[in-house]
DNA sequence: TTCATATATTTGAATATCCGTATATATAAT
DNA sequence: ATTATATATACGGATATTCAAATATATGAA
């Protein structure tokens, strides 16, 4: 039952910096939660709500509340062109800013939630 | 001397079904000119022409003048990420409308410019 | 119930994008 | 110089996108 993402739309929800940078860490972690995003992007909170409602509405997220946290992940239906799309352009921006230090930032975030605290 | 494409601002160039077609069409020609973009999608020469401006300021396009056509085709020096993403969106959508029938309906144009009337 | 935290949504303004139509430019031929 | 064809650009209006700031909602703990 694929959700029939059309690639005007797929790339349309890829055309913003914000939702990038977004997309490039929950390709590399799976899933993570808003505060997760927004402390590592360093955007206040509602933007980046914002940012992954139209990623959910554009069928390239799902998410999943645990408690008080939202997490965000890729949607399963996605084709597979748009998986390796994903896939290509992390590998190839991963290395220049901000994809770079996003990841870094997320590394060293304090308190974070999940499965941190589970020793 | 890459020009150094950003991400966001080539996914901005691909947020747009014409622009869409005009990218699948040229990967899988090489180059075209605008007239054959106008015939196989249908559209005004305006609006490709506008497109096209918009594909070649993104650096996603080049421009070559031969007598009174002009032909586009990919930029030689985009990132291979950017290549890969093309090719793998152009392998999963080809089968679908619009992107099917464009090739079929140049395929099928009468009159046009190039090697065609070089026997 | 009250409080604190995490997340979502609304509002209004600024800006960007897209379109159709009309017009301008460039080339080549007569 | 005139004409015809191919292409590019300008204009104005309609619509979409983005933002910051304020507010709303949901969960869990006290």
């Amino acid at each position: 039952m694929n959700k029939n993402i059309s690639p005007e739309y797929f790339f349309r929800a890829l055309a913003d910096e914000t939702r990038l940078r977004c997309v490039a860490l929950i390709q590399q972690h799976g899933e993570l939660c808003v505060c997760e995003l927004s402390y590592a992007l360093g955007l206040a909170q509602p933007k980046i709500s914002r940012h992954l409602a139209i990623l959910k509405a554009a069928n390239l997220f799902q998410d999943r509340r645990e408690g008080v946290w939202i997490y965000y992940h890729l949607h399963p239906d996605l084709p597979i062109w748009a998986l390796k799309v994903l896939k290509e352009t992390i590998k190839g921006i991963q290395s220049q800013a901000p994809f770079g230090t996003d990841k870094q930032v997320l590394s060293e975030m304090p308190n974070r939630p999940g499965a941190k605290t589970c020793a």
